[in-house]
DNA sequence: TATTAGCACTCGATGTGTCTGAGTGCTAAC
DNA sequence: GTTAGCACTCAGACACATCGAGTGCTAATA
């Protein structure tokens, strides 16, 4: 049997359909929405053919149809023409009143839940192999020196140290030079032991403050690459009775709460170079086991100083596909243009 | 009519009985359950009473008993003998792999969600009115200088600015002298206007730059000031279906995802001095209209720094209060020796 | 006078049977 | 190939009976 045109217009009509109503779709229904003008006896024969197939199936007998995952694979696929959205109104909610990075992308969360009523993850932008670009100390009182430490992309960090007796200020300054001719536009790989070792030598009585520095160094690169996930809305899903019972969904909401899984999810997206970098996981095909029941759009955003960063929907299988992955489009699109007029 | 001992007995044995089960409590579980030997009749005699006097309630005629707000606020009050707690092996579970403030913050939540099985929050220490300790500006590449700014508490801020060439060492110098004798020890309101005009003149051409500063000073300062909030454990609501329908146990769930209302919720709290710093809100008391149906104690901690934070456990009403305020008491002990190792 | 046994009563929960309506598959006619 | 029509299925709504936990009240008891 061949999936014809007929038979793709009438899988259309039922997702589409149900999209709306989260109601199975009977024959009649599609007999009078679409412009086929068939009785409701036609699609009922085209319906079977269509289960046959696989692309949609009863929850029970005498119940209508609602589509499989291969069913919403195609659709996805082949069938869905992207939709204009309210990006502007996103646009505009979003330039009020924010500072930090961090509640940029918190607010990105926020803003992208309210607009859709689904869960949204942003994560903040990674850059991949972190190098140094500038370290230093000072003094900050007569017990407490201050490594401030910054890294590719400008991740930032500080590390407090207390010592037994102030630095005199020549002190400090070799220091600082010590730490900049060695270790500038190093990564983590480039330090290894032998420079370690010297570095200590040359720093003399201060051996143990370089210790520190060296651990705050690696701290910093660290974080540097790993992965901060926010996310908001999760609440929604209590919306979409269809998820399955209470317990069910309350495994997948402390999979969002927990970030445990979620993870996994990040780096499979950003690993995965698609044309635009969207990507639609439905149902059993998304890597978290909690989320067999959802469908999850993710995107890819891309900044001008090399930093990627993954924006994601997660949602009922029936969610509006059309305006989650045009919204996602222009979104990762503007991000690099917000993020520059706000840092 | 008063409450005398034996009507006493009885509450709390109505009490303790529906923390264990969650249903309502019959007069023949009571006869048998405690050492009174009284007829169920009669403890429905006393139970009667105990109603008039408004400590129990029934959900519905024919039904047992269940507290009101008033019977758990005296059950609180009087009658609650502190419990020894599984604290050792909380303790055990928080020390393991936690590097950063923040982090712990995160863990500390989590562990004690987990522990307990109702939601917690947990803030981040807040220093009132924190003042300068410490500015310095460097240069860390040709078109970019960098602002640390340390607080009292150790809340350092960092600020990147674009300038147009890069500045000498002995420019920097001067900027940073200029700065520390002007703002060290300062709080927000020592900051005046005439103060930032006159940095501004002797800055000359770097005026700009002050400009920068200053707005840092203030993001720094504010931030100090503000609170960051963690949740956990937020899903363990689903657990208590007496908290009501879906829908208003959502709304609670969106009240902590959205820290809306958890700000006057800390506010509270943190400027209330109880003998012990533990707070009780029971059902209607909490400051949080979504939360009248769960009962909310807060602890405040304190750091030898003088940073002063909240924690906070969200449950329904019939949560074990002793385990509950034991574990708190515990906890805002512990806290300042936990930082103290972890810094 | 305080306690208890006993009884009638209430009311939510549970279970059962019936009905309805949406939807199907199949067959025969167009 | 399409359609009308019909018998059939099944979930959900509804009415109704039953059950049992729990109550309040009264009269008997210690």
């Amino acid at each position: 049997m061949e999936l014809d045109e007929r038979k793709q217009k009438i899988l259309k009509a039922i997702i589409s359909n149900y999209l709306e109503t989260g109601e199975p779709v009977g024959s009649r229904t599609i007999s009078k929405y679409t412009d086929l003008n068939l009785s409701s006896a036609t699609i009922r024969n085209e319906m079977a053919d269509l289960e046959e197939l696989g692309y949609i199936m009863q929850p029970h007998t005498s119940a209508g149809r609602i589509p499989t995952d291969a069913g919403y694979r195609l659709y996805v696929d082949r069938m869905m023409v992207e939709k204009d959205t309210e990006m502007e109104e996103m646009k505009t909610q979003l330039l009020e009143r924010v500072d930090k990075m961090e509640s940029l992308l918190k607010q990105v969360a926020k803003v992208l839940a309210y607009n859709t009523n689904y869960a949204t993850l942003v994560t903040a932008p990674q850059y991949q192999n972190s190098k140094l670009k500038f370290i230093q100390l000072s003094q900050v009182d007569e017990h407490q020196l201050l490594a401030v430490i910054v890294v590719d992309g400008n991740v930032i960090k500080n590390k407090l140290m207390e010592v037994n007796r102030p630095l005199e200020n020549d002190e400090i300054l070799k220091l600082n030079v010590l730490l900049n001719t060695f270790l500038q536009g190093a990564s983590l790989q480039d330090i290894n032991l032998e420079m370690i070792q010297t570095m200590k030598n040359q720093a003399g009585e201060f051996a143990d403050i370089m210790e520190n520095i060296f651990q705050g160094i690696a701290e910093a690169i660290h974080e540097a690459d790993e992965v901060e996930i926010y996310t908001s809305g999760t609440t929604n899903m209590l919306k979409y009775p269809e998820l399955g019972n209470l317990e069910q969904t309350t495994r997948l909401l402390e999979a969002l709460e927990d970030r445990q899984g979620l993870n996994e999810l990040i780096d499979e997206t950003i690993h995965s170079d698609n044309a635009n970098g969207i990507q639609v996981y439905i149902g059993e095909e998304a890597p978290v086991s909690s989320m067999k029941d959802c469908s999850i759009v993710t995107a890819t955003y891309e900044l001008a100083e090399g930093g990627k960063g993954t924006i994601g929907i997660i949602g009922p299988k029936r969610m509006d596909y059309k305006k989650v992955v045009s919204t996602l489009k222009n979104l990762t699109g503007e991000l690099d243009t917000i993020f520059k007029k706000k840092e």
